[in-house]
DNA sequence: GAACGGCTACCGACAGGCCT
DNA sequence: AGGCCTGTCGGTAGCCGTTC
């Protein structure tokens, strides 16, 4: 790792809303140590890996000879792109520590970093690199063993806008994060949520929460309601979608009954409500998937259908109750 | 089918306080 | 000390029900 240049460039592109490329960042690494030499924020209309080509950041990828370009695996809405300088691949023994679990802790939001960088890398042992803290700084940089602190500076990059995934069911580092998450039960006073804890949060974990109001779902994550709302813009979800699908909920059940009712008269429009049902469910699910998509209005026709006869049968009955109210009494009055 | 109103839940802004 | 989080509040979006 001493006396060679080594740039990393990572770039994060929101894949849930591709018109936005979230942030750039440009770290280099040289001498053992890591600075990051540019930073960037990089909005593209079309989102596309081509329009970025035309950008600052990439511009001096370009200047920096940077000539291998690693699109990594899609991490939930993000997608980890790494590109590595053209004369000085990186090698097993020269990972940089701002790619270490161990040193930035950020990383760990990443739940396939350690495939990615086993493909970059091609990393045989990669146990010893991302989750061993002490293993990786022997075979790192660090051949001077010097004590973990000195590498301070690595620790202190900021990385705030590392991507978070919406698939932590595959990763190792699942079990782990979920351990570490606070005693929610143990808090009896509200307090302030670790930004280690916020960094965790993913969107799984918010699709969890989102047939319940954003105030409970704050409330169940152990975190605040700005805190859970600027997690939400992370995620491309403009509004906390609880009422679109508490709404899609109702109608499922709705047409559902529709079905059993039908069942034994009408086979054809029972089968009918049942696809019906099943259209339901899966917007229900792609709303889910992708928070910021709209109710479809051939959707909000049905429901408005549906509160129509609703309407009209609560309306049926009122009219039947006064009826039969009103003839009972002309009864009594006739029989006076 | 279109439009309107009531109501609930959400949003954004801001102030104050806690935490690092 | 500065950054970050919570709580609060007014405005508003959207769901639901109703009427024409």
């Amino acid at each position: 790792m001493k006396n060679t240049l080594l740039t990393t460039l990572l770039v994060f592109k929101n894949t849930i809303r591709e018109e936005l490329i979230r942030s750039v960042h440009v770290y280099q690494i040289k001498d053992g140590k890591v600075r990051e030499v540019e930073r960037e924020f990089v909005f593209s209309e079309s989102g596309s890996y081509g329009e970025m080509r035309s950008t600052p950041i990439l511009r001096l990828q370009k200047k920096l000879c940077v000539a291998e370009v690693s699109e990594g695996y899609q991490n939930g809405v993000w997608l980890c792109i790494f590109s590595f300088h053209r004369n000085h691949k990186p090698q097993f023994s020269s990972i940089p520590n701002l790619l270490l679990l161990s040193r930035n802790l950020k990383l760990r939001t990443i739940p396939t970093l350690l495939r990615d960088l086993r493909v970059i890398y091609k990393l045989e042992k990669d146990k010893d690199v991302l989750s061993d803290s002490t293993g990786e700084e022997r075979q790192g940089n660090n051949k001077d063993s010097q004590p973990l602190r000195k590498v301070v500076p690595v620790l202190t990059q900021d990385l705030n806008f590392l991507p978070y995934e919406d698939d932590m069911s595959e990763s190792p580092d699942n079990k782990l994060d979920v351990q570490a998450l606070p005693d929610a039960d143990s808090a009896e006073k509200k307090k302030r949520a670790s930004s280690d804890r916020v960094a965790k949060i993913t969107l799984s974990e918010l699709v969890k929460y989102f047939d319940i109001p954003i105030v409970e779902a704050s409330r169940r994550l152990n975190v605040g309601l700005t805190v859970l709302k600027r997690k939400c813009r992370e995620f491309g979800i403009p509004r906390w979608p609880h009422r679109k699908i508490k709404s899609l909920d109702s109608l499922i059940h709705e047409i559902q009954e529709e079905a059993n009712n039908q069942e034994s008269d009408d086979k054809a429009a029972a089968l009918a409500a049942i696809e019906k049902r099943r259209m339901l469910e899966s917007e229900k699910e792609n709303i889910e998937r992708k928070p910021f998509m709209d109710i479809q209005s051939e959707t909000k026709k049905l429901r408005q259908d549906i509160f129509k006869r609703r309407h009209r049968a609560r309306a049926q009955v009122k009219n039947n109750s006064t009826v039969s109210s009103s003839s009972s009494s002309n009864k009594t009055t006739i029989e006076t």
